[in-house]
DNA sequence: GATTTTTGATACCTAATGTATCAAAAATAT
DNA sequence: ATATTTTTGATACATTAGGTATCAAAAATC
């Protein structure tokens, strides 16, 4: 007989992403300590190693959480139509949990999670566009949009938030999605 | 009296860069051991510590001697016309240098070697381009262009490395130069 | 050839990762 | 409610990698 899951296992889960989210805003993945995760958590140090391989493990299933939501908004706007509308909606989406994501986008570790980000969205992208005809070459009609997509959310959440959402999603459609289109 | 420069020096430095580009083009950069690089370079413990405060340093300061010459090869590019000509340059450039470049754009450590790259090209091109007036808001005329041009050419190096350079060079000038021009 | 500097080997210290154990607490089953 | 199972936190500990100290030998400079 399979039983329950554990209310204690989601609880220690949520709260040792919940942690290195908050220390990524402010140091570099590679600097945060599995101990501060454990002491900001609240967690003893087994219980860590007992949910998660590394540090590196967690990363991943924060990044995975909040980007296969990120993808959803991100991959009707890499449809051929419709990509002035894809636009905002995705730059209202990251709006809505800008908090999250200017931590993941911007944050020391920021190189390599927006490398990981653009290889698993590109994946799940590069399936769903199997249908319809692709412009570029190979990957690289979704590696592109999806990196200078990510390039340009990166400088907004970081250097100048206060830019008017709908502003920047009028930058992605110009700069992204028009030339591809007229490829 | 200020002494000659001793070739040692030079030559341990050599053998350290050397060994790390070795070590990146198969593995990711933070997986690397200092003990790997000493015994790749074949030299000491202590000696490395000796020359460099840690792997990053080394990281570095590698980045740093060809992006200094990639970036010299890219700037040009970012100016106002002739950006079909600079991106042929580029491209042509980057062939040249091929080995190194795909360990470092391509290598496990490539997500945050494109980034520092991206953030120190950016300082640079920012300075340069301080006389000529930018079509896209404060430093994402040149955060947008460096991103896009690197993400083009780690799909190049690493996943289609055949595609003939200037055909490279075409895609870059028209997804990202003509839309800038036209912006 | 004498002197200075760098080097490699070895040993060692430290910090951080990761594991083992066990009693207490929390969830579940009866 | 009570018994059982599972998870937890604390502690202690093993392991690994970073980094330092020392010193005789080798290499460069004078």
């Amino acid at each position: 007989m399979s039983r329950q899951p554990d209310p204690r296992n989601q609880r220690t889960r949520s709260a040792v992403k919940a942690a290195l989210v908050d220390l990524l805003a402010s140091q570099p993945f590679d600097q945060v300590l599995v101990r501060d995760i454990v002491a900001r958590a609240g967690i003893g140090n087994a219980t860590f190693f007992r949910h998660y391989r590394d540090k590196a493990q967690v990363l991943e299933e924060v990044a995975q959480d909040f980007f296969e939501q990120a993808s959803g908004a991100m991959l009707p706007a890499l449809g051929d139509r419709h990509s002035d509308l894809g636009a905002r909606h995705l730059c209202r989406f990251v709006d809505k949990h800008r908090v999250v994501y200017t931590a993941l986008l911007t944050g020391g570790a920021g190189g390599q999670i927006r490398a990981d980000f653009v290889e698993k969205t590109a994946e799940q992208a590069f399936a769903l566009a199997a249908d319809q005809p692709l412009r570029l070459p190979g990957r690289l009609a979704v590696i592109y949009p999806l990196s200078a997509i990510v390039a340009i959310l990166a400088w907004w959440l970081g250097e100048v938030p206060e830019t008017p959402t709908d502003e920047v999603a009028e930058l992605i459609a110009r700069l992204v999605f028009k030339p591809m289109s007229e490829y």
